[in-house]
DNA sequence: AGGCTTTCATAGCGGTTACTACGAAACCCA
DNA sequence: TGGGTTTCGTAGTAACCGCTATGAAAGCCT
């Protein structure tokens, strides 16, 4: 079987990078929200032509979906980074560290894509919230099975709740979106994670 | 100077129940937020016609104001409160319970109409936003400042860091309303608050 | 009763929404 | 060079957006 080149397709080639319109439609997700951004905001931003964006991304929704996927990257090679981490706290750090600063960087909209553009829901697009709540599912079950791990390798108190413990990193997770978003800059959301990893147990003795 | 009975004013009188309607208005942001509940959404909800909701209420960002006000409550309330109460650590922990509760109610939608409506943004309700962070910034400050109060009366210890960790309460809050929306119950967020309440300083020995 | 004021229901305003029909243009292949 | 396939730009679709003009109806006043 012949791979088939994609670049090598019959018919005219697309005038525009895909890659980079993709790019532009994600920042635009990013700053206004799925259903707040209109095909015209993402037209503008992509520079081509209605009809282009149906032809090379279906519509709308298809559109956001592939740009949550550039956002968030492999939901395995999340969960393979947590999976791979020395320790669930050292997870936990990287994943608040990490989300801290791409809350507050400084050619990207504030605030994290996911908490933004689906907080609110018209019954609409109830599927689409469902597809980025799963994302967030994917990183706290990676987080949690790394704690549970923790456990029985006695590095953390047998005593330990997973589910809260990965619970509340996730939520510090989403709240520093919404601090990033009201105009905190990144060395108060440093603050708070270092703050909230306070609550880490410390590991039983022996 | 004799007091004006607002009932009795000229003119016909509203043929419909306003602070019932308003409520009505509230669940319907609360449930889809800002700009993606339409003033069809709100008539239909509130059982009144378009032209009574624009006499009554203004327009729609008025209404909206009117029903963060009945969902927020009085702001200097809320910072008397949390000034009241015997130490910070209680009053984060009431806040933090009280937010738990709140987002999780068998008779209102999930979440937190704050963090819910206005997580998306289009450039032209940045002052709804504003708004909004206004009212989460007023109970950061009123935590903040009871967080100094224990500091100041050696609750707390010294080097605690009273903006990272109000900061960090606020985070866990807004973040309890991104998992209740997820389908998180009441136990789970319930123990998020439990496990982030070990993030507070021990107080000083003496 | 008559005048004044305000809300009522009907209907519709201009503008924007996501999306597409159409014919011309640009590529590959034979 | 001609056929097949796909994207191009132009233009426009029906539906919905927030909001309002209009005249009738309902209240208080004298």
């Amino acid at each position: 079987m012949e791979p088939v080149d994609p670049s090598r397709r019959p018919g005219r080639p697309l005038s525009f990078d895909r890659d980079a319109a993709l790019r532009e439609a994600m920042l635009v997700f990013w700053r206004h929200g799925y259903e707040t951004s209109s095909v015209a905001d993402l037209t503008a931003a992509m520079g081509i032509t209605t009809p282009s964006l149906y032809t090379a991304f279906g519509d709308k929704k298809q559109l956001f979906l592939e740009a949550v996927r550039l956002y968030a990257g492999d939901p395995a090679a999340i969960s393979a980074v947590v999976a791979a981490a020395p320790t669930a706290h050292a997870a936990a750090h990287d994943l608040l560290h990490a989300a801290a600063r791409a809350y507050t960087g400084m050619t990207t909209p504030r605030g994290c894509l996911l908490a933004s553009a689906t907080a609110t829901g018209s019954v609409a697009s109830a599927d689409v919230q469902r597809t980025v709540a799963d994302v967030r599912h994917n990183v706290q079950g990676a987080l949690r099975d790394r704690i549970e791990r923790d456990i029985s390798e006695h590095v953390l108190p047998r005593e330990t709740d997973p589910e809260g413990l990965s619970g509340m990193v996730m939520a510090v997770m989403q709240g520093l979106s919404v601090m990033a978003r009201d105009g905190g800059d990144r060395a108060s959301l440093l603050a708070i994670v270092s703050v909230a990893l306070r609550a880490w147990p410390s590991q039983p003795a022996g």
